[in-house]
DNA sequence: CTGCCACTATATGGGGTTAA
DNA sequence: TTAACCCCATATAGTGGCAG
């Protein structure tokens, strides 16, 4: 203990109680002296890998044609190359939409990215990064037990999950076959952990996705209290978080409520990658692997993780758009109750910002570019 | 290819701390 | 006092390098 606080940077001012979100839209987000220090660094480690392999560039025309007869053979075969780079332009998104989503929970990092020189900024990414995987260790430990307590009782499963190992998990089990099966296979009729009576609509795949039980509860398990998460039933409202709460509420809230993680990360309303998050920890608590590996047999936690966020994020039409606002409604009034208010959150993610965001680092490219 | 070693990441139990 | 968050220590699994 005494070790972490003397940690702490006494000169450290950024430690607010209550963080101000910083305007990104308009802003350079690192300091462009912090920043070019890290490009060059790159540039520096890409200019040594081009030496090691030279040669190349001075028949640069042939290169590219040899290689290019790959693509047809091995990649696409109607789609053109401008489709294909546009979609990986597309995905990098999913990335800036990260960073927005990092100067949500953490509105101070912004500012120490421009502020600290490039040592301290790396010493703070690393104990950064520690804490982030200490938290999910904790979660998924967590969720080891209470994943077993929630099938067995919500299944009378008969050779019971043991909490403590993860043998019986998996295919092997058949509840468990069930919950992780894919919606489009069939796993005795109806599969898959996320839908809502954990029942698949063939007709509509949409239908009761990302709206089942036992997300519910894990949400609630992790980011309010493992209590709570015994509060989930059918269509009814997340209305009481704790019991606890309900006195402190009543007397309105200038005083936290209860201290629970939602409250202590600032989230009041569930986004898509709490859920994307949610969502892996649970298939990981279902499955039978004792250590995370981004993919365990066929499954890609990675890809997982990265098509639930676009499912939110990366919406294709307006009528898909208000279906997924209405989703996410759903969920934070599932987990939060529906009295809760979130309008105090500023929206941070506005087109505007990952906009601007994107130019800027179109310019970046362009002038490393230029540099060589 | 195999065995060995070093290193990193993750799992997990336990205990400290804190807010109500 | 209790529930729950947070942190630490330790064990274990996975990874990569290297010599034989």
């Amino acid at each position: 203990m005494s070790q972490s606080t003397s940690e702490h940077d006494p000169l450290d001012q950024t430690h607010p109680a209550t963080p101000v979100v910083p305007d990104l839209s308009g802003t350079i987000p690192t300091s462009t002296e912090a920043r070019a220090k890290r490009r060059i660094a790159a540039l520096e480690e890409e200019l040594q890998e081009l030496k090691q392999e030279k040669g190349t560039k001075q028949r640069k025309m042939t290169y590219y044609i040899s290689q290019g007869r790959a693509i047809r053979r091995t990649t696409v075969l109607y789609t053109s190359l401008e489709d294909l780079i546009g979609e990986n332009d597309r995905r990098q998104d999913r990335l800036q939409r990260g960073y927005l989503a990092l100067a949500q929970t953490l509105p101070w990092v912004h500012s120490k990215l421009t502020n600290l020189d490039v040592e301290d900024c790396e010493d703070m990414l690393r104990k950064l990064k520690k804490g982030a995987d200490a938290a999910q260790g904790d979660d998924t430990s967590t969720l080891k037990d209470l994943v077993t307590a929630w099938v067995n009782e919500d299944f009378r499963v008969s050779p019971l999950l043991r909490p403590d190992s993860k043998q019986l998990r998996s295919f092997v089990h058949d509840v468990c076959g069930r919950l992780l099966c894919p919606a489009e296979w069939d796993w005795s009729n109806d599969c898959t952990e996320a839908w809502a009576n954990y029942a698949f609509n063939g007709g509509d795949v949409e239908k009761g996705l990302f709206r089942s039980k036992i997300l519910v509860q894990a949400f609630k398990a992790i980011f309010t209290s493992p209590s709570s998460a015994r509060e989930v039933e059918g269509d009814g409202d997340g209305a009481n978080i704790l019991k606890n709460n309900r006195r402190a509420r009543q007397t309105l809230n200038h005083v936290k409520v209860k201290t629970c993680i939602a409250s202590i990360i600032n989230m009041r309303k569930v986004t898509p990658r709490s859920i994307a998050y949610v969502v892996c920890q649970v298939r990981f608590a279902l499955s039978s692997v004792s250590s995370w590996r981004t993919v365990d047999g066929d499954f890609n936690y990675e890809a997982f993780w990265n098509n639930t966020v676009d499912f939110f994020e990366d919406v294709p039409g307006p009528v898909a758009q208000r279906r997924v606002a209405k989703l996410l409604e759903w969920w934070t009034r599932k987990v939060f109750g529906k009295n809760h208010r979130d309008d105090l959150t500023p929206d941070v993610v506005s087109k505007m910002s990952v906009t601007a965001l994107a130019e800027q680092r179109k310019a970046l490219e362009d002038a490393a570019f230029d540099s060589e």
